[in-house]
DNA sequence: CTCATGTCGTTGGTGAGACCAACGGTACGT
DNA sequence: ACGTACCGTTGGTCTCACCAACGACATGAG
């Protein structure tokens, strides 16, 4: 399966590279099932644990920029998922907020993406995958 | 820096998405450096160890489609770092090969992007860095 | 030999993701 | 009052990955 030449196979950024792919696959998949796609569970997310922010405060906690919070609360709102109002105390911004059907949503989703974790994990012993995550952690400085 | 939400912040998936995204960044650096992207140095790399060779075997050394191949087969044609032959035993196929130009330059994006493996891998000591190449290589299956 | 099947390279298109620039509207400190 | 800085929006760009359709060509079955 693995036709790829050992000049590129050998380099810890190309597997950093093919381990993210088919973790990002898997991960999209999970998603898609429910028609979701990346940005829109991170933006549930952030607000699922930040209650009602601005969107630069959840462009910051999703990892996304503005431009694409923009977009991405678009889609969401037109959905009903979640709620965009003005905010009364400084009016550049914008409060976003989860709708109680976007709140069920996002535990349905969660649920999905725990066992994405799982399925990107599965060859790995429970051990290796604690020394993995903590491994992988510190790559990120 | 890491303002990331919590529920982001401990997936795994996110952990690997965040270090190939450094690990991406450091490499794309190294090569922009010398003034070529990702697809230029798979190419020139899987010519460099496996000699001329058809694109569809192009593609399948470098892990990159068809189309692709064809398009940033034309790229480093027009640089003079490859030369694209008709295969007089296979009118279907073209033979690539790398030209005398094509192959010093392989050899400074290799410096390149040894150095870039090793900026990546930067913040784990030698035994830590076996370790999780090891893993890595272990979850993509 | 003929013909169906399949491969090769090319063109053109899609979609996600990450990012950047510029704009009008707004807040705030000086 | 005014300059500075921030907010959200729009509208791009780029890389990467992938898919569909096409003509040219090779090959095996009959």
């Amino acid at each position: 399966m693995d036709d790829v030449t050992p000049r590129l196979a050998a380099l810890p950024t190309w597997l950093l590279g093919q381990a993210d792919a088919r973790a990002h696959r898997i991960l999209v998949e999970a998603l898609s099932e429910h028609g979701f796609r990346g940005y829109h569970y991170r933006v549930l997310a952030t607000l699922g644990d930040g209650g009602p922010v601005s969107q630069s405060v959840l462009g910051r906690g999703a990892g996304l920029d503005r431009s694409d919070v923009a977009t991405t609360v678009d889609d969401l709102q037109a959905r009903g998922l979640v709620a965009r109002t003005p905010d009364p105390s400084d009016r550049r911004r914008n409060v976003v907020a989860l709708t109680p059907p976007g709140r069920r949503l996002l535990g349905r989703l969660d649920t999905a993406v725990a066992q994405a974790q799982d399925a990107v994990l599965a060859p790995l012993t429970p051990a290796e995958r604690t020394r993995f995550v903590a491994l992988l952690a510190r790559l990120h400085p």
